[in-house]
DNA sequence: GTCTATATTCTGATAGAC
DNA sequence: GTCTATCAGAATATAGAC
């Protein structure tokens, strides 16, 4: 993997995060990852090229944190729900700019996110033996992602999250 | 109210729902309301002031709706979760293009959203009587909200959210 | 209130030098 | 692998006719 390469993906999410698609053009991330627009077009062809390359960083990410939950310690609701909270890590960064990249009406995102939730949904069924109680944890983490994708703070989402969580089971 | 600013205001959500703000342009939101760009220009002056009228469209169907949960004959809880369900409402619609202009940056569309947010919060509470499941059923409905604005098909989540629901309370 | 025409800047992409 | 130069088309906005 080129470090170049890995530049000019990071700096699209970066912008996709901070100021949406319309923000994330070509001469922006070139701008942003201190590479001039023909090195960026050496890399990813066409604007289609990045956005998939995109893509495929977040697949990665994400099936190796469905895995990370099957055996983290506290459980794979409770870590779950954590990382939903938790922002600015490399996962979420992914999956941000993937969301922001899914209303572009591009199906190919929206296809990456749904799988994605079929993983995170079984890891969470496996510990909670229970589908409606699996689907509505999977349904409050997405609610945390909701906020914080449009930029709501909700501080005590998580312990409000966890203490009817314990009440559950 | 004129009806060309009204359709004007129409044409703009269904081009930020289906397609994103990369597709919303002023070229595109005059054909889609068959008004010329410079029929456009003159109710709003700018794209800021057409996504202003929007934030204003939204914050009075959004007030309304708070107000109709409190007297929702199956309660606010259940009107809520099934509100975040429904789709293509005008309501619905405000918000999904509200969502998608929020990434634009520009913190007024997340202060609405985030006004609206504590109105809803407010309305639950007062039928819950409990803080942290007022919150967690608002969580749940975020959720829903979330997979309806990235596209993902989620047809069970609102019965398992009910079932879960009669179990909390 | 609505239209056409136009100015200006931005955007994605190509070509070719180094 | 990276750069500069350049192009065609789209985007926001203005001016002025009707």
């Amino acid at each position: 993997m080129s470090a170049t390469r890995d530049r000019l993906l990071d700096a699209f999410e970066t912008l996709l995060i901070a100021h949406g698609p319309r923000a994330a053009t070509l001469d922006a991330v070139a701008a942003a990852a201190e590479v001039s627009k023909g090195g960026l077009l050496y890399h990813f062809p066409s604007k289609a090229a990045l956005a998939q390359g995109q893509r495929e960083r977040l697949a990665a990410l994400g099936e190796a944190d469905a895995a990370a939950m099957r055996t983290a310690p506290e459980g794979a609701a409770e870590y779950y729900l954590r990382e939903s909270m938790q922002s600015g890590g490399p996962l979420d960064r992914a999956l941000v700019a993937a969301v922001r990249l899914a209303e572009e009406s591009d199906g190919d995102a929206t296809a990456v996110l749904e799988e994605l939730r079929g993983h995170w949904y079984d890891a969470l069924l496996a510990e909670l033996g229970d589908p409606a109680l699996a689907h509505v944890v999977q349904l409050v983490g997405d609610g945390m992602y909701y906020n914080a994708v449009t930029g709501v703070k909700d501080p005590a989402a998580l312990d409000d999250a966890l203490a009817v969580l314990a009440r559950l089971r």
